[in-house]
RNA sequence: GGGCCUGUAGCUCAGUUGGCUAGAGCGCAGUCCUGAUAAGACUGAGGUCCCCCGUUCGAGCCGGGGCAGGCCCA
C-alpha cells in the first residue's frame, strides 16, 4: 500500500484512468448486471454536439453518472446510452462561419448536399471531442452505442409521430410574424434576437389619418417604421386613456390627453397653436372610420374591407400619441391584434425585404431605402405632420447587423386545441400527465412551472426554413392546396411518383428527399415536399421512442419506457426538451415519458455570470480538470443544491499550473476549492495516516478478525455512525438528492478525522500488537474501505484509488474494481443509539472544558488536577463514569468530578418550555411567566426539584407547575472558571502545583522534540537518540519525565545536560553528525533549550 | 401585465407542525492543539430576519398589501 501525504488529483485521475482503459472495467461495468431481473431505466437528453464541452455541462452530467453508478452497483440493468444533438440552425450557423459565408444564396451557391454534409460533420467531430471530454469527466456510457438525433431512425420516428398529429387533424399551416433578417433571408428566433439588440436613432414620423364623415378631423399617429404604413389596416387606442380633441390650424386632431403638451413642442413653424377643445374616454373612439395612408394602393384595394379604430389594452401615453399605427403583417403585436379582431393582414414585403407586387412605385425597393420617399410620397397627399429623431433598442441580426423586420410568414404548426374546447386535444392529455402526482418533479415548482407553460403556450411551431434539419414529410399538392403527412420511408417509397432513384441510399435530408414526389390523394395532381426543415426540439423529444425501438420492437420499447428518471438544466427546458417528451408521448401513447425529473440551475463564473461561449468566460471542461482534478468538480455538483445556481470557484491559469508543476507540485488552488473539496481531503489524510501505520505495521487485514463487540466503545461509535452514514447516503441518493448523501458523507469523514482518529493516534502508533490495536485498524479500514464504495457513485477516480490500494493489494479475490462491487448494506445491529449520545455528551464536555481552559488562559499541555461537570440525567452520569476517561484524556486533566446538585459552584435558573405551556394557559401565559420570574428562583428550583411540583400565584388562583413544564439549568456561579451551555456545566480546578507544572513543561518539551524530527527529516517510525543541553530547572524536569518523553519522541537514549549558572557545562557532547536546533526561551516557559537528535 | 422562485451576519446559505437568548460554513481578530492533516478546537466582533398591516399569549415562520431581485411567459 502506498499513499502520499498529498494527492495530485489530477495525476491520480490519470493514473486511474490508464488502469481502467487496461483492464477493459468499463466494459464489465456496462455488462455487470445483464442477467439482472431489476431494470432502472435513465434517458440522456441529448447534448448539443456542435461545441467542446465546457465544465457547465459536466453538472448535469455528473448527475446522469452519478445515479446510473449508484443503480448499478444496486444491481439494475441500464442501457447506459449517450445521446447527441445533431441537427438545427446553430450547427448551421457555425458551418457558415467556417466557410465564411453571409446568407442564404453563398449555401444555395455552395450547394445544400455539400453544405448538408458538412454539418454532418462538424457534429460528427464535436460528438468526438465531447465523448473524450465525458470519459474524463469519468462519466461511463456505452461510448459505442450514443445515439445521433440526425439517425434514419429518430427522423423517420418523428415522421410517424407527425403522421399521428395529421390523422388527429392537429397539423395545420398557419401564419406568423417573426423577426426577419431581410440581407440573411431568415427568420431569427427568440434566443438569437437577445444577442443583436442594439441602440439607434431612427426617424420616427407622425402621421394623419383623416377620419370617414368628420371633415378636416384626424387621428394622430406616429411610427417608427415608416416603410410599414403601407400595410396600415387600423388605428389602435386605449379605451381606458383619456383622449383629447385638439383644434389646430382649422383642423382637428386626436391624441392621447397625456400627449398635448409634446404636441405644442412639435409643431414647429408648419403649424399654428394648439387648443384642447375636448376630451374624451378612450372607448368613445373605437370603431372610428378613417381613410388608410396607402389606400390608392391595389393591395389594399383588393382587401375589399376598411381601416377602423380597435382597441388595445397595451397602448399607452408613454411615447408616440396614444393612437398606434397597427399593420398586421409587420408586428408581432399588430398580427396578435389582428386575429382578435379579424382584421386584414397585408404582407408587404418578400424574405430579402423587398416589396411586392401590388405596391405601385414601391413594389421593387428595399425597406431600408424607402423612408424618405414615403415622408415626401405622405407630404404629398397632405398626410404628414411632423418627423422626430427617436433613439431607441432596436434588435439586429446577430451575424450580419442589419436592422431587423417584422415580417409574416407562412409556418407549420401543431395545434394544440383548448382546456375548455371538447373533445380531445393535446393540451388536454399535457395537463392531465403533468398533474398527475405520479410524476416527480425535483425541485417541487417544476410542475407548476410546466403546468403554466402548458396551460398558456402557443401551438408548436414546427417549421424553419432552411437546410439541416429533420425534412418535415408534408406534401402539398399545388392544385387543390390540400396536404398530408408522409409517416415512414416504407409509406414514402410506396407513394412515390417520381425521385425515388435519387433519394435511395440517402439519409432522409435535404436535399436529397426533396427529389421524391407523390401524388395528391385528393385530385391526383404530382405533390412536393416542403422545402421547410423542422424544428430541432422535435429530434431531442422523439428520443424516448427512437431510441427504444418503439416501431421495430414493441416489446424491448414496453421494458424501458417510460424513463425512471431524466435530469437536465432546468431552466428552458420547460419549453424545450421536457414540453416537446411530453407532447410526443401525449400524442403516441397519451402517457408521461419519464417518472421523475431532476432539474439543476445555472453554473455561473466567479463574478455570479452565466458560462457563454459568446462572453468568453466558457471554460473547456478537460482545462478545468486538468487543474483541479474531475472527482473535484464532481464533489462540487453533487453537493450543491440543485435548485441554486452554483458558482464556479476560480481556477489557477495554466501558466500558474504550470509553475507549480515543474516544481513537482499540484497546483494550488483557492479557498473556494478548499472548502468545496474539504471531506476529500480529509479523507484522503485519514487514509494517508492509516497506510503510514499500516506499512510500518506490516497490517493485512485478511488475515486478522476481531468481533465488534469485543472492540473499544470508539470502535463501535464510529461502526455505528458508518452506518447510519450508509443508510443516510442510500435514503439520499433513492430519493434522487445527492447533495443529502454528500452531505453525509462529509458528516462521518469529519467525524472520523476529528475524532475517531484523533482519539485513536496511540493505538496505532505504540508498539506493541495487542487485541486493542487490530481492533483500531480493523475499524479504520472498514470505515475507508466503506468509504470508497459510498463514494464511488460520486468521485469514481479517487474511490477506485482507494480501494485498489486497501482492497486489492491485499486480497485477489474481492471484485476487480470498486465500480463492480456490490453497495454496501448497513448492518442496523451495529447501530447503537446509546453511543451516539453519549459521545454526543463526551463531546460537548469536551468543548465545554476547551472554553473553559480558555477562559483561564491555560493551554492544553498543562496537566490540571480536577474537571467538575454537571449533566442532566442519571443516565448521562453513569456514562460518564465510563467515559469520562476520553474526557480527560482530550482535556489533559487527572480526575472528573461530578457536581453534586447541592453544589455551590452552581445556580439555578428556571426555563419555561414554552411548547408545552403556550397551549395549556393561552392568554394566561404572560402572567403564569411573570408569576414564574418573580421571586427567589433557587427556592422555586429547589421546590420543583425536591416535591416535582412548583404551585404559583396567577392573579389569586394556584396553577401547579410540573418538571416537564419548566426545566431548571444549572450555571454556573461567578467566580468560578466554569463554562456552561443548556445546563451543561464544566469548571475547572485552576491550581497548578510544581508537580502539575513540571509535567506541563515534559510535554511542551516532547513537542518541542517532535518538531525537531520532523524539521530533521526523520521517518515517522525511525527511532533516536537525543541530546538536551538546558539550565538546571529544565534538566531536573527531562531527568524526572525521561520515560514519558522517550516513550514519545520513539528515543532510546536520553541524555539530559545541565548548564550551571555560569553557563559552563558537564561532560556529554552531542554528535556532530546529529541534527541540532537552539530552541528560544519564550517557546518553553522561559527556558533555553539546545536540542540535538540522530537516527540510530 | 401574468406565472414560478428568492429576500436572514461582510459572503454563501440553514431555520422542522408558530415557542425561550435566530444558527452553520467561509472570511476577519485572538488563543489553543497537532509526527495524518492545505486539517482541527475554542473565544470574539458582526443581525431593524426587505417594509407595513393583520391573526395569535407568542411571528423569521401563518394571512393581506407593498418594495427589490432572478427566471419564464406575454
Amino acid at each position: 500500500m502506498v499513499a502520499p501525504t498529498r494527492v495530485d488529483y489530477p495525476q491520480l485521475e490519470e493514473g486511474v484512468q490508464r488502469w481502467w482503459d487496461e483492464h477493459d472495467i468499463l466494459n464489465r461495468y456496462l455488462h455487470r448486471n445483464d442477467g439482472s431481473e431489476k431494470r432502472w431505466s435513465f434517458i440522456d437528453g441529448p447534448m448539443t454536439a456542435n461545441n467542446p464541452m465546457g465544465v457547465h455541462h459536466a453538472w448535469g452530467r455528473t448527475y446522469k453518472d452519478l445515479w446510473q453508478r449508484f443503480n448499478t452497483m444496486r444491481g439494475y440493468r441500464q442501457r447506459y446510452q449517450n445521446g447527441w444533438d445533431c441537427q438545427g440552425l446553430h450547427v448551421e450557423v457555425e458551418v457558415e462561419k467556417d466557410l465564411g459565408f453571409r446568407n442564404k444564396h453563398d449555401i444555395e451557391a455552395y450547394g445544400v448536399g455539400a453544405f448538408v454534409e458538412k454539418c454532418k460533420e462538424r457534429v460528427l467531430h464535436f460528438a468526438d471531442v465531447a465523448t473524450h471530454q465525458s470519459i474524463r469527466l469519468g462519466e461511463w456510457m456505452d461510448w459505442s452505442d450514443s445515439y445521433y438525433t440526425m439517425s434514419n431512425e429518430n427522423n423517420y420516428t418523428i415522421w410517424g409521430f407527425l403522421k399521428k398529429c395529421w390523422q388527429e387533424g392537429w397539423i395545420y399551416k398557419g401564419h406568423d410574424v417573426m423577426p426577419w433578417c431581410p440581407r440573411c433571408g431568415t427568420g431569427i428566433s427568440d434566443m438569437e434576437i437577445n444577442e443583436g439588440r442594439k441602440k439607434v436613432t431612427h426617424t420616427s414620423v407622425y402621421v394623419r389619418f383623416p377620419l370617414v364623415g368628420r371633415l378636416h378631423e384626424y387621428l394622430l399617429v406616429w411610427t417608427t417604421t415608416p416603410w410599414t404604413l403601407p400595410a396600415n389596416v387600423a388605428a389602435a387606442v386605449n379605451p381606458a386613456l383619456t383622449y383629447a380633441k385638439v383644434e389646430q390650424d382649422g383642423n382637428v386632431y386626436y391624441l392621447s390627453s397625456d400627449v398635448v403638451p409634446k404636441l405644442k413642442k412639435l409643431r414647429g413653424r408648419e403649424h399654428g397653436e394648439a387648443k384642447v377643445v375636448a376630451t374624451l374616454p378612450g372607448s368613445e373612439l373605437l370603431g372610428w372610420r378613417y381613410t388608410g395612408p396607402y389606400d390608392e394602393l391595389p393591395a389594399w384595394n383588393n382587401t375589399h374591407t376598411e381601416h377602423r379604430v380597435v382597441a388595445w389594452d397595451e397602448v399607452s401615453a408613454a411615447e408616440g400619441t396614444g393612437i398606434v399605427h397597427i399593420a398586421p403583417g409587420c408586428g408581432r403585436e399588430d398580427y396578435g391584434l389582428a386575429k382578435e379582431d379579424d382584421l386584414a393582414i397585408l404582407a408587404p414585403v418578400d424574405e430579402n425585404g423587398v416589396y411586392v407586387d401590388g405596391y405601385d412605385w414601391l413594389t421593387g425597393m428595399q425597406v431600408a431605402d424607402v423612408a424618405r420617399p414615403i415622408f415626401d410620397d405622405l407630404k404629398e397627399k397632405r398626410l404628414f405632420y411632423q418627423t422626430e429623431s427617436y433613439e431607441h433598442v432596436y434588435p439586429h441580426c446577430w451575424r450580419c447587423k442589419t436592422e431587423l423586420i417584422f415580417r409574416l410568414v407562412e409556418e407549420w404548426f401543431i395545434a394544440m386545441g383548448s382546456l375548455d374546447a371538447p373533445g380531445d386535444n393535446p393540451r388536454k392529455r399535457l395537463v392531465r400527465i403533468v398533474e398527475d402526482p405520479a410524476m416527480t418533479w425535483i425541485p417541487g415548482f417544476g410542475r407548476e412551472r410546466e403546468l403554466d407553460w402548458l396551460r398558456n403556450m402557443e401551438d408548436w411551431m414546427i417549421s424553419k426554413k432552411r437546410y439541416w434539419g429533420l425534412a418535415l414529410p408534408i406534401f402539398v399538392c399545388p392544385k387543390c392546396d390540400a396536404f398530408e403527412v408522409i409517416g415512414s420511408e416504407d409509406e414514402l417509397r410506396e407513394r412515390a411518383v417520381a425521385g425515388w432513384e435519387e433519394f435511395a441510399g440517402h439519409t432522409p435530408h435535404r436535399p436529397w428527399v426533396d427529389a421524391v414526389k407523390i401524388r395528391c390523394a385528393a385530385c391526383g395532381e404530382v405533390a412536393s415536399r416542403i422545402p421547410d426543415v423542422g424544428n430541432p426540439w422535435l429530434d431531442a423529444g422523439i428520443v424516448p421512442f427512437s431510441t427504444l425501438h418503439y416501431r421495430h420492437n414493441r416489446a424491448y420499447w414496453r421494458d424501458w419506457f417510460p424513463a425512471d428518471f431524466i435530469t437536465e438544466s432546468f431552466p428552458g427546458q420547460f419549453r424545450n426538451w421536457f414540453y416537446s417528451l411530453l407532447v410526443m408521448a401525449a400524442v403516441l401513447e397519451d402517457t408521461a415519458p419519464f417518472k421523475t425529473v431532476l432539474g439543476h440551475a445555472t453554473l455561473i463564473d466567479e463574478f455570479g455570470e452565466e458560462f457563454h461561449k459568446s462572453k468568453g468566460n466558457s471554460i473547456p471542461f478537460d482545462e478545468a480538470a486538468a487543474v483541479v482534478g474531475a472527482d473535484t468538480m464532481r464533489w462540487l455538483y453533487a453537493g450543491a443544491a440543485p435548485e441554486q445556481n452554483l458558482r464556479f470557484p476560480r481556477i489557477p491559469t495554466e501558466s500558474e499550473a504550470a509553475e507549480l508543476r515543474a516544481v513537482g507540485q499540484p497546483p494550488r488552488l483557492n479557498e473556494k476549492w478548499m472548502e468545496a473539496r474539504a471531506a476529500l481531503d480529509k479523507l484522503w489524510n485519514v487514509y494517508s495516516f492509516f497506510v503510514t501505520y499500516a506499512n510500518i505495521d506490516d497490517f493485512d487485514p485478511t488475515t486478522r478478525a476481531l468481533p465488534v463487540s469485543e472492540r473499544t466503545d470508539l470502535d463501535r461509535w464510529v461502526l455505528s455512525e458508518l452506518q447510519e452514514t450508509m443508510l443516510m447516503v442510500e435514503a439520499g441518493l433513492v430519493t434522487f438528492n445527492a447533495q443529502r448523501g454528500a452531505g453525509a458523507i462529509s458528516a462521518f469523514v469529519e467525524n472520523l478525522s476529528n475524532w475517531y482518529v484523533r482519539r485513536s493516534r496511540r493505538r496505532f502508533w505504540k508498539s506493541e500488537e495487542d487485541a486493542d490495536k487490530v481492533a483500531a485498524y480493523l475499524t479504520l479500514y472498514e470505515c475507508l474501505v466503506t468509504l470508497a464504495k459510498l463514494l464511488a457513485p460520486f468521485t469514481p477516480f479517487l474511490a477506485e484509488s482507494l480501494y485498489q490500494n486497501l482492497v486489492r493489494s491485499v486480497d485477489m479475490a474481492a471484485p476487480e474494481s470498486v465500480h463492480l462491487c456490490d453497495w454496501p448494506v448497513a448492518d442496523s445491529a451495529l447501530i447503537s443509539p446509546q453511543l451516539r449520545d453519549e459521545t454526543a455528551l463526551v463531546l460537548r464536555l469536551v468543548n465545554l472544558g476547551r472554553a473553559a481552559r480558555e477562559k483561564a488562559q491555560i493551554r492544553v499541555r498543562q496537566p490540571l488536577a480536577v474537571l467538575y461537570a454537571r449533566v442532566h440525567t442519571d443516565a448521562e452520569r453513569e456514562s460518564l463514569t465510563r467515559l469520562g476517561e476520553q474526557v480527560l484524556e482530550e482535556l489533559n486533566v487527572k480526575r472528573l468530578e461530578l457536581l453534586p446538585l447541592e453544589s455551590d459552584m452552581l445556580r439555578y435558573t428556571l426555563q419555561p418550555r414554552m411548547h408545552v405551556l403556550g397551549p395549556k394557559h393561552g392568554k394566561l401565559l404572560p402572567k403564569v411567566l411573570a408569576a414564574l420570574r418573580s421571586g427567589d428562583m433557587q427556592a422555586k428550583a429547589r421546590t420543583l426539584a425536591d416535591t416535582g411540583r412548583l404551585p404559583l400565584d396567577v392573579e389569586g388562583q394556584e396553577v401547579v407547575l410540573t418538571p416537564d413544564e419548566v426545566e431548571v439549568e444549572a450555571s454556573a456561579q461567578e467566580g468560578y472558571t466554569a463554562t456552561e451551555e443548556r445546563g451543561y456545566v464544566v469548571a475547572l480546578d485552576t491550581t497548578i502545583t510544581p508537580a502539575l507544572l513540571a509535567e506541563g513543561l515534559a510535554r511542551d518539551l516532547t513537542r518541542l522534540v517532535q518538531d525537531v524530527r520532523k524539521r530533521a527529516g526523520l521517518a515517522v517510525e525511525d527511532t533516536i537518540d537525543t541530546w538536551l543541553l538546558t539550565d538546571a530547572e529544565l534538566a531536573e524536569v527531562a531527568r524526572t519525565h525521561s520515560a514519558y518523553i522517550k516513550d514519545e519522541t520513539l528515543t532510546r537514549e536520553l541524555t539530559v545536560t545541565a548548564l550551571d549558572a555560569n553557563g559552563q557545562t558537564g561532560v556529554s557532547v552531542p554528535p556532530a553528525e546529529g541534527y541540532t536546533e537552539v530552541v528560544p526561551a519564550a517557546k518553553l516557559g522561559g527556558h533555553e533549550v539546545v536540542v540535538t537528535v540522530r537516527k540510530r
